[in-house]
RNA sequence: GUGGUUGUAGCUCAGCUGGUUAGAGCACUAGAUUGUGGUUCUAGGGGUCGUCGGUUCGAACCCGAUCUUCCACCCCA
């Protein structure tokens, strides 16, 4: 019985033209990364349950891919916990297992596992699927890349600000015309919190603030009541809400506003830091701008938090990161902050393709296909294509000798750049019939010449 | 996880208030064209109408469940 084929929901197939369009924006980023000196490391796609749970908030927990225990395994359940209605322990108990949500949390663990082989600051970049129990939507699968660069080991701002050109470098050389880089500093939240007299609810404030410019001024009011804040508190706040001007202008007002929060003051002085050498040095395509409602993000982040937004098109945010100053205390490794950054290669593809920046080189196929005549030409052929191959050029020969149509038509859907005609006339002579596909053109050389020719094409 | 939406040929979609053998374009195969593709012409192959169940004399069409698609929320790359 044939099986309608289909695959997994938020998951894909790349087809050849699709993986040569993301082995570009791999190879682009990754070019990047070994430049600003980072090494690659890879983790296993599966972590145990522990590692990951409880990293994420609530509701990161809730969007990990657990993996059912197998065989035997299945009889440690625990049966008692189900009866408790305890859900996540019986969950637990059903999978010691699951499928990494982001490449940071792993490499905390790592570093400290591994912290007797590195030496610090350890900066890694780590190019792998994560996997997301999401619904899926546009720019958002179950399965997707993320590209991240980390440095672990040292709190010194210049990190920061080479996240900021790592940003600006990369998505410029993909040709992306405009993009904002959105930071904020997590201890500016946190003085916004405390300045409101409300620290215990950051979280509740930062989530609201970060919907502004989607649900608006009342909205926020409206989320921030529903929290349990006091109608002072959200009037302390609300200046922030017609938050407008310049970077300039945004520091000095919130120098004004948090000028009774010490760690506030931290986080603008972190963040002036940032602007002055990002000044100093110059931006390319980016646009930095200070976005104080800028507060997603994992929760873990203490410092610096950053966003990256592709201009003109429907599309969330293509890059992320932030500073964690103890995400390996969790490990049991106190007092190594860490900084990183994540590019989302599948929105960063989905963005090139929407505003078609991919390069013409990425769509190439093969370099040379040779027609097939017949079983002497074959014969002919396959020297002819060692040849070739032995001189780096990729090619191939046509399989039968079909009709010449048909073969042109396997070369014209493949991209074939070059096709040579070599029948018996071309034999006689020890010639080549070189065609090009793109143009049309066609030229009888010998194979020396075919080979000096597109190797340098 | 909540609310809505979608599913007909490989692809994009028609298919009237339920009524014989479910259509088109593109793609595919063959020929017009025995050594020249991305243009034409002709013919042909291909569909358990997402899946399972129900209502009905009769279901692609109505009802239920489930999977999937897309969208909003939650959250996020």
């Amino acid at each position: 019985m044939a099986q309608k084929p289909s695959i997994p929901k938020g998951t894909r197939d790349f087809l050849p033209i699709e993986v040569a369009r993301r082995t570009y924006i791999f190879d682009t980023i990754k070019h990047s990364f070994k430049k600003f000196g980072f090494a690659p490391i890879e983790t296993p796609s599966f972590e145990l349950s522990s590692t990951l749970m409880g990293k994420y908030g609530e509701e990161g927990d809730r969007l990990i891919f657990r993996i059912l225990n197998s065989g035997d395994k299945m009889l440690k359940a625990d049966l008692q916990a189900l009866e408790d209605k305890n859900l996540a322990r019986f969950a637990n108990s059903l999978a010691e297992k699951a499928l990494r949500y982001d490449l940071t949390v792993p490499f905390a663990r790592f570093v400290v596992q591994h912290q007797n082989d590195l030496s610090f600051p350890f900066k890694r970049y780590q190019i792998q699927p994560v996997w997301r129990a999401d619904r899926p939507q546009h720019g958002r699968y179950q399965e997707f890349f993320q590209c991240d660069a980390d440095v672990v080991g040292s709190d010194s701002l210049i990190y920061e600000v080479d996240f900021v050109f790592l940003f600006d470098e990369i998505l410029s050389n993909l040709q992306l015309p405009s993009f904002t880089i959105k930071i904020n500093n997590r201890k500016i939240l946190s003085g916004i919190a405390e300045v409101s007299g409300e620290s215990d609810k950051l979280i509740d404030i930062t989530v609201a603030i970060d919907k502004l410019d989607k649900i608006g001024e009342e909205g926020v009011i409206k989320e921030l009541t529903e929290k349990g804040l006091s109608t002072e508190a959200i009037a302390k706040i609300q200046p922030l809400f017609s938050f407008s001007g310049t970077n300039e202008e945004k520091m000095d007002k919130m120098k004004e506003f948090l000028a009774t929060s010490e760690i506030g003051q931290k986080g603008l002085e972190e963040l002036q830091f940032v602007f002055d050498q990002v000044n100093d040095l110059g931006l390319q395509k980016a646009e930095l701008e200070f976005d104080i409602t800028l507060a997603r993000g994992l929760n873990y982040y203490t410092g610096a938090i950053f966003e990256v937004k592709a201009n003109g098109v429907k599309m969330g945010s293509i890059c992320g990161g932030g500073r964690y100053d103890d995400l390996t205390g969790l490990f049991g490794m106190k007092g190594m902050s860490g900084v990183g950054i994540s590019f989302g290669a599948d929105r960063i593809y989905d963005v090139l393709t929407e505003l078609e920046l991919f390069p013409k080189e990425t769509d190439q196929g093969l370099t040379l296909m040779f027609v097939n005549f017949g079983e002497k030409e074959q014969a002919y052929c396959m020297k002819l294509v060692k040849a070739t191959r032995d001189n780096g050029i990729d090619s191939e020969l046509y399989p039968t000798a079909a009709k010449m149509q048909k073969q042109m038509k396997y070369a014209n859907d493949r991209k074939v750049q070059y096709v040579a005609i070599v029948g018996e006339a071309e034999m006689a002579e020890n010639l080549i019939q070189l065609k090009n596909m793109e143009t049309g053109e066609q030229a009888e050389m010998s194979i020396e010449e075919v080979i000096v020719h597109l190797n340098r094409v």
